[in-house]
Parts: structure tokens; sequence; C-alpha cells
DNA sequence: TATGAATGAGGTTTCATTCAT
DNA sequence: TATGAATGAAACCTCATTCAT
């Protein structure tokens, strides 16, 4: 609401009180998903009363949808495409580079991919939340394979992203259930390669 | 659906109610997740007591992790693993097997995810089973690449087992979120191209 | 019911089955008392279906007051009142036997007071029970108090008495609290012994 | 009943919502013992809904061990041992002072004696607190024994102060059980003069 | 002589939220 | 910029008991 303008500081510090709730939140919700975060737990956790938790924030909603939120945000600042390298190489970077992020900072995505499977009946804020930014990432990957230069028509791009994304959803699971047993990095190698492979065998049904 | 021989039958059908709490909960718990499973909405929508539910199950936890077995179990006839097609075809119809086993009855995958998802100090019964079937899915899967006949390193088959399922896990959720927007099948059939031509590139390295 | 009768051990023992039901609930309510004891627990403990102790007792209030009644006869076992020596050595003879029973079977004690403690708008059957023996136990020390041929008045038997069974419960009490930090055998002599000074100023008082 | 300086008052009063908290259950648990108590009767009884109680008390468990606690403050102030009369008046009025207080205000001990009987595999709060503040009053009646100047060993001072407890305990039971037909005034007027003898034995037996 | 199945009432506790200050 | 106190609804689960077999 205030985008960090410079005053801050003055009495109890609500920016701060805004932060640790999210804190908490997060923790909690990554544990835990949407139901399983209760005000009274993050109120417990981040040491503040539960009705200030309701100063800072709508309801739980909006709460969890601003964890999404901010979530996001920081995923982001790991999450970067390469914007010049050539078709192959850069295609391998973008799979090296979701691997770091998904290694990185997963909370976002596994809080996500909760509430993207959940079917409520009235769909919470925090998963629209979801939805839309994940369209974001969706654009700017298209975006990155469009500019290959490969000639692939729009669907193939479509199904491309679709398929690198859903591919590094996968990878991300296997990793959250297989723990150390599971070698990220190698696999989110054999994805880019996999995705190269396919994106010539694309090109290669154009020509025919 | 109810024969099976007669015995019981007459007098309170354990068997029956058995089912019908089952059927109740795996709808719920398919939409709503794990915490979102209430034993008193389970009990409006099968009709029995909630104290009903607690003379066949234990607890919440049992009764979901229940859910997930016989789930599995379902899901299981309809995923059926091909046996004596060559290694291309053969890597394409466990593809698109899944992609109708997928399509079929994603109960059991969208509750599973979910439950794996989480990270509760306490891990539920509940997600320790699905866990356990999965890996049962697993191994048949890597019987299945080992049978090709390709001489894959044991290495490579986990990794190519690993990867077939993230990239099933990933495209049922993108069609979770995508909907009809969403060609499962064409995406599928994709995700059987991806494997083959992986195998490949897996021996080519093998010979160099 | 059936005094025992010689018939029995025809199919599934119901004697049996009953003693089982009664050393069970026996445990469960010297532990936790009246409200404590649940047809549940007792039928997890003894392995019989609660329905099954149904069978046995019309209901709870039944099963406890059955379980007093036995409780008491055992006690009753141990708790010999002596009848053949002399004034002070009886005295002392009768607290030292008390001691020992109060050691060698507490349940029922414990459960007693526990119960006589309560003040329910409808009392238990059970707690009637308790008062009942306990108005046997008092009339026979009664009566060993006037065998004494001490020459006390009526009201001073009836207040002897009293103060006997006071010091008893009060020593059982301790015990139950101190544990092995409080000598029994020696606190009981102390009482047979204060008991005697007792009647001996009551005579005092009377010839005065 | 509620002045207490005027400090909080103005918005709802959190002191006088606990106090009628506690006065409810303080009632009911005397009544029908730990597990007898429950949350919804106490809610019932004072007016709040049961949600406001565990705002004031973390669970039922902290509930009654608070009862216990005030109860026991309160009957201290009944209980007030003498500080200078000569040894054989001093027991009496020991005894005498210990009457009133159990006439008094017999919640504390009736309460605190149920708890103390019961033999919970994990034992509640309440019934440390209970046996807490029990061995606060037996530390002060040592102490005023001791002050008797009658030359005792610390052991006999235990067993006198142990046995003085014991037959208060066993004479409030008396009454409790016996009701009107008990008059305790005399039985404690009895139990006063029998720790006496009791006193002067040990020192006679000292002496020899 | 039992017992599998069921059940309504009620148990303790947590929930998300509000409101006066 | 908070927060102590409250609250109705609902969570999970256990209760004593019944009844058909």
């Amino acid at each position: 609401m205030t985008d960090q303008p410079k005053r801050r500081q003055r009495r109890a510090d609500g920016e701060l009180s805004r932060r640790r709730i999210l804190d908490a939140a997060t923790e909690i919700a990554a544990e835990r998903g949407y139901e399983g975060t209760s005000i009274g737990a993050v109120s417990a956790k981040c040491g503040l009363p539960a009705s200030s938790i309701y100063w800072h924030f709508k309801d739980k909603d909006d709460l969890i949808a601003a964890v999404i939120e901010r979530s996001f945000a920081n995923w982001l600042t790991v999450w970067q495409l390469p914007d010049d390298v050539m078709a192959r190489d850069r295609l391998m970077e973008v799979a090296m580079g979701t691997a770091k992020a998904v290694l990185d900072s997963p909370d976002f995505l596994r809080l996500g991919l909760m509430l993207a499977l959940e079917r409520r009946p009235v769909e919470p804020k925090a998963r629209a939340m979801f939805i839309q930014v994940r369209e974001q990432a969706f654009a700017a990957l298209a975006t990155s394979i469009r500019d290959l230069g490969l000639d692939l028509s729009e669907e193939q791009v479509r199904h491309l992203s679709t398929y690198a994304i859903a591919g590094a959803d996968g990878l991300f699971i296997a990793k959250e259930i297989g723990g150390d047993t599971v070698d990220l990095m190698a696999l989110f190698a054999l994805h880019g390669q996999a995705l190269y492979d396919t994106a010539l065998r694309m090109i290669e049904e154009n020509n025919r």
C-alpha cells in the first residue's frame, strides 16, 4: 500500500511487523498448505497477537495471497532468463537457471502447487494470485523461446513452454519427495536437452 | 458395483458403509486436500454420522491413508504397462497409457501430490502411503525401461524413470491449471518422444 | 447372580469373561476414578468388545458398583479383626491388621474414597455401594471396641470407631501421596497407641 | 466482592471474567472431580462461551490447577496457626483451627484429595499443584510443632505432622460421608488430645 | 453366550474474525 | 499503530448405549 516511503522507524515499526508476519506465514504455509495455516499458528510464530495480523491483512486469504506475491518476487530475482546466447545453449541455460531457482527458494513453488492442485468451490485469492504470476512466467518463457529464432508455430511455442514448465514442476516434486537421492542439476540438464531435441523435432516436422 | 459374493449382507453391512465413507472422503480430499477434508463434511456426504466413521477408521489420518491406498489400486487398473512392443513404441505406449490413466482417474494423483508437497513436522500416515505406492509405480516403470534392452546403466535407468514420472506429474498439473486449454494427449506424446530421444542420447554417450 | 454353580466351561466361559472385565475395570477405575473409567478403555484393556461388557453388566454404574463389591470382598479377606487378646494389644492388632490390608489391596479404598468425595446431584450406585460396605466395616469395628470391656458409652464407642477409621483413611492417603517416604507401619502403630490413649482418657472422664 | 483499585475496568474486564470462570469451575470441580468437570458445564455456569475460557486458561488442566491454587490461598486465610500459647493448648488450637478451616471452605480439600487419589499415567498439572501446596502446609505445621519446645527428633516431628494431617484428612472424609451425624468439632478435639498424648509418649521414649 | 455396527450427545480444543480501546 | 478480550462455528474424537444377529 505505502510503497516504502522513507519515513519509517516511528514508534513500533509497522513495516517490520508486516514483514515478521509474512515470514511466519510463509514458513507455515509452505509446511502445511492453505488450510493448515492458521492465524493462531502465525501469531504464535511471529510473536504478534492475532488481532495485529488483522490490522495488516484483511483476512487469511489476503495474508496468504501476499505470501505468494512476495514469495514469487523473491523467486524471480533468482530465476533469470538469459538473453543473448545461441539456441541450444539458451535452452540449457534456462533449464539450469530454473534448477537453481527451484533449489534456492522453493517455498513459492511448493505453496503455489499445493494451491493449484486444490479444487475448492470458491477459489481462494491466493490461488488466483499463483495462477496469475505463473502466467507471467509462462509469457516470459514463451518469449524467450520465440527469440530462439527457430521458426516454430505459436502452437509449438505454447507446447514447448508448457512442457518446459511441466518438467520443472515435476522435477521439483521429485526433489521434494526424493530429497538427497535426487540429483536435481543432472535432471534439469537432461530436461534442457530434451527440450532442445523436441524443438528440433518440431522444426523437422514443419519442414516435412 | 457391489455384488461381491453374498456373504455378509443382512443386518448393517459394514463393508458397504466402509465403501460409502471412502467414496465420500475420496471426493472431498481430492477437492480440498488433507486439512480441508473434515470428518463432518465426509459424514454429510456419505450420510453416516461422524461417529460411525470412527468405527471404520481409527482417525482422520487413517481414513485418508485408506483413500490413497484404494485410489492407487483403482488407478493401477487403468495404468497398464505394455509388455511386448519394440523400444520406441514401448516408451510411447507407456506415455500414452499414463496420459489415459491421468485423465481417467486423477483423484489419486491430485491428492497424493498435495500431500507430497506438504512438509509437516509429523508426517501423516496418508503421505507415507502415497510415497510408498509411488515407489511401486517407480519400480514397475524402471523394470519396463530395463526391458527395453537398450543397454542403459542402472543410474541411467533411474534418471530416465525419474524424468518420466516428473514429466507425467508436471503435465498433470498443467492440465489441472490449464483445463481445456491444455491438450494432454499431445503433450504426453511429446513426452514419450522426449523420453525416447533421451534414451538414445544416453546410449550414444555410453558408446563414446 | 449365579452364585457359581458347578456347570461352567461350556463354550466361551462367561464367568471368565466377567472376571476379565472386572479386572480391567478395577485397574482403570483405581487409576482414574468413576468418570475417568470409560467403557471403551475397559474394552480395550480386557480385549472384549464394548457390547460384551453390556451383556455382563447393565450399565457403567452397575459395572463400577460390581468393582467396588468385589474389591471390598477381597479386602475383607486381608482385613481380619483379632478376637481374643487384651485391650491394649487388641487395638494395636486392629491397627496393624488395617495397615496390612491397606498396603495389600488398596484399590478398594482408593476408588471408594474417590467416590465418597464426589457430590454428584444423582449419586452413582457405586458410591452407595461403598458407603454401605464401609458401614459394615464400621459396625465390625464398633463391636470389636465394645468387646474390649472398657465400659465406654455408645457415643464414645462411635467416636472412637470414627476416629479409628478416619486415621486409617488419612494414613492411606498420606501413603498414596508420599509413597516410599512414608513408613505406613510405624504410623499405624502410632495410630494404635493414640487410640488406646484416647480410650483411657474417655474412661477417666467417665469416672470423674 | 470486586473493587480492587479501579485500574482496568472500562472495556471487557479480563480480571473479572477470569474470576467468574474460576468461581464456576471451583464449584463444579468440588462436586464432580477432575474428569467430571466439563468445560461446557463451566461455560454454562459462568455465562461465558467455552472459547472464552480458553482465552484465560491454556486448557482444562491449566484451569483446574488454577482452581486448586486459588482455593488453597483462600483456605490458608482461614487456617491460621496460633503462635504464642503453651504446648498442650497449642496443639489443641491447631486442631480446632483446622476443624474450622475444613468446615468453612472444604472445596479445596475435597477436590485436592480426589486428585491425590488418582493415579493417572500422566499426572495432571492440577494434581501436582495440590501436592505442592500441601507440602507448604506440611512445612508450616512441622515448624509449629518444632516450636512447641518439646525436644522431639526430626523424625518424630515428621511423624507427628504426618499423623496430624492424616487425622485431619480422615475426619474431613468422615464428615463428607456422615454429614450431620458426625460432630466434627468433637472429633477434632479428640484428635488434638491424641496428638498431645502422642507427643508426650515420644518424649518419654526419648528419655528412656 | 456374545458381538459387529451403529448412533446422538457431548467431550476438549481451535478456528477466523471482531471490536472497543 | 496496535492489542486484550471475546465469540459462534466448527474441528476431531470419545462417550455410553442399543440392537439385530
